[in-house]
DNA sequence: AATAAATCGGACTAATTTGGTCCTATATTA
DNA sequence: TAATATAGGACCAAATTAGTCCGATTTATT
């Protein structure tokens, strides 16, 4: 019921292990599971997958491994989820491969819309960056007029 | 991913349902089932856990079933989601059963708890009156001063 | 040139979760 | 007392998610 896959779970620890340990300039997907007791060989996989969608970098060859792709507040939780695992969607029936048997008779669309839309938002403000801390938790004025920033972290209780 | 499931889904077209057929103040479990094409013995366990929990009332016999057990602003979505799965949460990490075995060397504990908190509020915010849309999605103001309304659903692209 | 250690990525298997069915008991009303 | 409903446990099926295996390629070092 609307969890985090344990991949995402851990593309993230490995984000953030990348941001955190960014003097070295490449760890292998073996040293960025180890500490963390995830399998090494599915932690590849994920690493991979960023690495297709930019968010990382990789690069082969016996010394090789990964670096973050982008500074840590250009990498929201958003992208990391749909690079690991495809678009997001918090139902089936909104994906791109058609709509489900029961829509013309659904009555929930529209209000699953609106929650979908305001996870989708929730997730995307939240980046890297915030997650190590530059910035995280903090309350802080929405000054900007980019005003689709409608739901900011800053305003929420544990800030 | 992160997704609602089918049972939580047929539970919320079966709380709109009764709310717009509130004319007649008792639904069979086959009855509400069979418009949706959603399997009536399926639809019959979501309802009765519902009923356990106050959201819905049953009675039983010949002539019985289900109506609602609260007006539609005071039924969320939350609830919805707990009486039917169980506690909310959005990672395994946060359960009743205790902590994942990587907890201590967990990194994203804080801003895992902070996106739980984040979308259980946003949950907890949207109501069942909102959902068949009385007062939903219309803009509005939010002069009152019980300040836990953080993120409001009138706040919202769509809106 | 050979070797070692890494990524790449498809195919596959295992484990878990979710969706759905079946069956028996009990309640209620005509 | 018969018919039709809920209550709820046990169980099976389907789908999803987690994890493994393996062969290919890349690249630095010896």
């Amino acid at each position: 019921m609307l969890k985090l896959s344990k991949k995402v779970d851990y593309g993230l620890i490995a984000l953030i292990h990348l941001a955190q340990n960014s003097e070295r300039c490449s760890w292998s997907a073996r040293e960025i599971a180890q500490p963390y007791n995830i399998p090494a060989q599915l932690m590849a996989k994920i690493l991979q997958k960023m690495a297709r969608s930019g968010i990382i970098k990789s690069h082969q060859g016996i010394h090789g491994g990964y670096a973050l792709g982008r500074q840590p507040d250009l990498i929201n939780v958003v992208e990391v989820i749909e690079s690991i695992e495809g678009p997001f969607s918090i139902t089936n029936c909104i994906s791109e491969t058609g709509y489900c048997v029961q829509f013309d008779k659904c009555t929930i669309k529209s209000p699953i819309h609106l929650l979908n839309d305001a996870v989708h938002l929730i997730l995307k403000q939240l980046t890297l960056a915030q997650m190590i801390g530059q910035g995280m938790m903090q309350p802080k004025y929405n000054s900007d007029n980019s005003s689709n920033n409608l739901v900011t972290f800053s305003s929420l209780p544990i800030a």
